[in-house]
DNA sequence: CGACATACCTTGACAGATGAGGTATCTTGT
DNA sequence: ACAAGATACCTCATCTGTCAAGGTATGTCG
């Protein structure tokens, strides 16, 4: 894991969001698939995960529904709602500016000073 | 302020390293700065930007020395050390791989996928 | 003389992240 | 038959960075 978890505190909401705009999905499901498209560099921890989950959920962000699978281990699987995207949209907004002033902050090779 | 703190959270220390990189200053200055380069959208609160301090100091990349101001309120100037400096192109990488992995993650439509 | 800027600092509390632990099912190799 | 590992869920105690609120002191301006 190359990515220190504190650079990505206060995004796992977000992260989680977007992930949840294009399809209803689960906890394990999504965890592996963060994983997939950081290319390894970057994982979230189950507790991390699951403390994201409630939080969204009682912030009225998602709903949950238990999956009617019939082997295996159940899943239970999380819609994003309405107020959900909405959060979505504010919140990469958000990181749009928050990268903007941590670039100029940083001095990341920026001209217009 | 427009800018959730808790997205800048655990970028502070490269934050006042980068502005020691260039001379040597204190912290009332170094919060001005911020707060002026990021147009007034992100101030590090004073709480915050000493916590920091002491961690840097403690860490041994940045070490103090009282400024011999003959009027006004005293000064304590902060000098970056050697290790403050590797330590500092170390976090600025890291801000960069974290960037990358968090446009990819929201889905920041990144073509260089 | 009061307000405000400059300049430093500490303490207690909060919120997000996480290590460590737990439960249960299914698959695959030996 | 059995162990190992993947799939899949969850909780609790602890750690760390942030910050509101409080404090001290000097200089300037109206």
């Amino acid at each position: 894991m190359s990515i220190a978890a504190d650079l990505i505190r206060g995004h796992t909401d977000a992260i989680i969001l977007s992930h949840l705009i294009h399809r209803d999905s689960y906890g394990y499901e999504i965890n592996k698939s963060i994983l997939g498209r950081s290319d390894h560099r970057y994982e979230l921890k189950e507790a991390t995960l699951y403390t994201a989950f409630k939080r969204l959920e009682d912030a009225g962000y998602i709903v949950s529904y238990w999956g009617d699978e019939k082997v295996g281990a159940r899943r239970k699987y999380y819609s994003i709602t309405p107020a959900g995207r909405e959060a979505y949209e504010k919140q990469l907004s958000e990181w749009l500016a928050t990268r903007n002033i941590i670039d100029k902050l940083l001095g990341t090779e920026d001209s217009t000073l």
